[in-house]
DNA sequence: CGAATAATGGAACATACATTCCATTTTGCT
DNA sequence: AGCAAAATGGAATGTATGTTCCATTATTCG
């Protein structure tokens, strides 16, 4: 290390970091190049690594890394984290002032309707683990990997839910088929024996998947399906039927648990598939 | 805090912390409820504060934040932020042994599986309030609020993003469009001055969201979008664009945070447009 | 090849932090 | 109101971590 590298000031943010570090790279000593390397790669285990775990997992001894903090500029290990602490802190110490602020500007409280939609987003997502039983989903994993084709059908708010399931099931190679549309009901044509169909429907129950799962149930395909109520009407001849309540926050219902619920769905019909 | 809060153990996921935080928050003291009420609304800043900082913010002594996190079940507060750190530092790639591990006991163990998507979930709704700065949001909620009609593009993996957007939209009558199919390219056609564009897409960034961005950029229209990366080109064009990485898991990404940030957006559009 | 310089890693040191203790205040109960 | 039990916050303590030092090893250049 020269003195010219001494000299440097420390980057403050993290694009400049990066342009110092890549720029540097070359003309570094091997255990200094190293800790670069390796730095690169992982830039988010700064903000929550002490020295000696970046040195170690570089490969590296403390004092080697400490060295290349001061390489870089900074004038230690804890002022280059700093750097990517304040990424997560920068905004706290004012937030009581900011929303304030929102609020008597007239301004939409954006911030802090975030973090409400974030908040309602664990509460969706801890409300799967009480209601769910594995053996549940797992009977129904069972029945949708033993499916020739697996047909799909949700609409309005459960359309995403499906038609992530959709790309996930084609991702896996997994025979699939998304019903939507207007001539939704004529759709029945394209189901088989040796089909199964599962329907998400969240209340008030969309007509159009009541009325498809119950003609294709009565031709013998089974039905299996995800709702948020225990009242759907589908449950009747459902198979097996998967309750999932989203948290509701201002009459909005982010579908977090419905989402989450189904691509583990998914990915266990592909486990079980793998399987046999 | 009695006996009993003493004896329970430490919660060792996010799921189960938070279960414990909410049946715990009513029977507890008063400085130990402004912990527990501040914790569930910054959960992402225990990874990289330190106790002072927490109880600083959280209007506490050190030592009440410490008790807090003892009520809790953990030994004290470095062993609570472990359970936010690992979350950086967890090494994921062993995913293939896992789905492994799945297999060998002869059926696949759905439970574990839901269980670690729900967890994954948590994850990835932490990191929203640590990337997301309300200026940002704001600022694309007030571009779509002035929008004569929102036009919507996400492909793949982002479709369920913004089908669930238009879904929104729809319901809370501003106009909208969802742009999809293969000819998209030719619907730039359907998109006039005054109009907006909001892309999602996630890498590798699909083809044609790209290119529809690029070429309705390119005639003056504004373009927003979200991704999941600082090198999404799109970034180029795009007026402003919000990042939000999605937490993996076994190679599979469940889109929560996408979700609940653009569902974020879309209500704070609806408020500014009643607003003025 | 050998001297001079740079690089390295272990260990010593200093600081910042988590944790505990205890005197004081608050709360709950008779 | 008065006592007992719980809760609280500041100060003391111990530990973990960042940082520096220095003897040893590697590299460069005449």
């Amino acid at each position: 290390m020269t003195e010219q590298t001494l000299i440097q000031t420390a980057p403050d943010n993290v694009s400049e970091l990066l342009e110092k570090l890549d720029a540097s790279v070359e003309n570094l000593p091997k255990r200094l190049k190293q800790c670069a390397v390796f730095t690169r790669r992982h830039l988010h285990l700064i903000a929550v690594s002490t020295v000696s775990e970046m040195a170690e997992s570089a490969g590296v001894a403390p004092s080697v890394y400490m060295r290349f903090c001061q390489a870089l500029g900074f004038s230690g290990y804890s002022t280059m984290q700093a750097l990517f602490r304040a990424q997560f802190t920068e905004f706290r110490p004012n937030y009581q002032e900011r929303m304030a602020l929102l609020h008597k500007e007239g301004n939409v409280q954006t911030g802090r309707l975030l973090a409400d939609f974030v908040e309602s987003g664990h509460r969706s997502l801890l409300t799967i683990s009480n209601t769910i039983t594995s053996d549940h989903l797992e009977q129904i994993a069972s029945a949708l990997s033993r499916a020739r084709v697996v047909h799909l059908v949700g609409l309005r708010r459960a359309f995403c839910v499906v038609s992530n399931m959709a790309y996930l099931f084609e991702k896996l190679g997994i025979p699939t088929h998304l019903h939507y549309g207007t001539g939704m009901l004529d759709s029945t044509g394209s189901i088989f024996d040796g089909d199964v169909l599962f329907a998400v429907t969240f209340s008030p129950f969309s007509e159009e998947t009541i009325r498809l799962t119950e003609a294709t149930s009565k031709r013998g395909i089974p039905v299996y399906g995800l709702t948020d109520s225990e009242r759907c009407p589908m449950s009747e001849w459902a198979k097996e039927m998967l309750i999932a309540q989203e948290d509701e926050l201002a009459g909005f219902r982010v579908p977090n648990a419905a989402i989450t619920l189904t691509t583990a769905l998914v990915v266990a019909v592909k486990a079980m598939k793998d399987q046999s």
